[in-house]
DNA sequence: TATTGACTTAGAGTAAACTTTAAGGATTAG
DNA sequence: CTAATCCTTAAAGTTTACTCTAAGTCAATA
């Protein structure tokens, strides 16, 4: 069992994150000691894992609440999860490929303007304020 | 020259995104007609081009507003600008790196889903609500 | 000429994902 | 025991990037 901030380290996400993902209901049914500190399982630890892959590949808090809520009603809500996912994966494909042309784009500029600049600063115009 | 609405239309941002921008310093000095209405040039459109670019691998408003900022300016902003590119194209390609990684853990959980689901279905989990 | 529809501005409103604040209760090192 | 530290909740505030509204101006057309 890991305390707030255990649990924030090994994240990366700041306790204040974690109390705010489980009242959107990213998490949930997270134990508490007698005093009402949360205390994570490793199983809380696992969804945490999934929360971030999900978040990190751009899919809003909302769906990733809705996935996890399906995950909680069980198993024959697999189906559904495996829509979820499928279409995700194919949106994270399609950006990343978006993205990969735009940094092409990118990359052309950077040369153009090295070239620009070596030919501006061979043509005196580095320090010569006359 | 082209009116708001063309632009619109071939960056694909609308026309509010448009003078949002302009407001911002993203884009200035586009000529008007004696009515005031906005007409971009050929050069308005290749400056969108970029800030499109630079926007759709990550680079905040803010930033991009700076690095035409520098544009304007001329010729001895050149080094900075290279500089300020290859910042970027280093963190696009560390960001698609960890996006690369994350994806291949969804592709994983989607893997053991869709096994699980076939499980479940052969396993009579169909319609059977007994 | 009248009307439709696109354009103008300033400024308010929205959504997502935090982040901070306020006010106070629990735990632990010394 | 007590100070320091960590925990609690509810709610307000922040940032980014738009998006919309209101009130009015301009242009083209029937």
């Amino acid at each position: 069992m890991y305390s707030i901030q255990e649990v924030s380290q090994r994240t990366g996400l700041s306790a204040h994150t974690l109390r705010y993902y489980e009242k959107e209901g990213l998490i949930s049914g997270v134990e508490r000691t007698p005093g009402g500190f949360r205390q994570y399982s490793d199983e809380d630890m696992e969804a945490l894992g999934l929360i971030c892959c999900l978040k990190n590949t751009g899919m809003p808090l909302q769906e990733i609440a809705s996935f996890l809520t399906l995950t909680r009603r069980g198993d024959q809500t697999l189906e559904e999860r495996v829509n979820m996912l499928r279409a995700h994966r194919e949106n994270v494909l399609t950006r990343m490929e978006e993205m990969r042309r735009y940094l092409e784009k990118v990359t052309w500029k950077l040369e153009y303007f090295t070239r620009k600049l070596e030919a501006y600063q061979n043509d005196g115009g580095d320090g010569e304020t006359r």
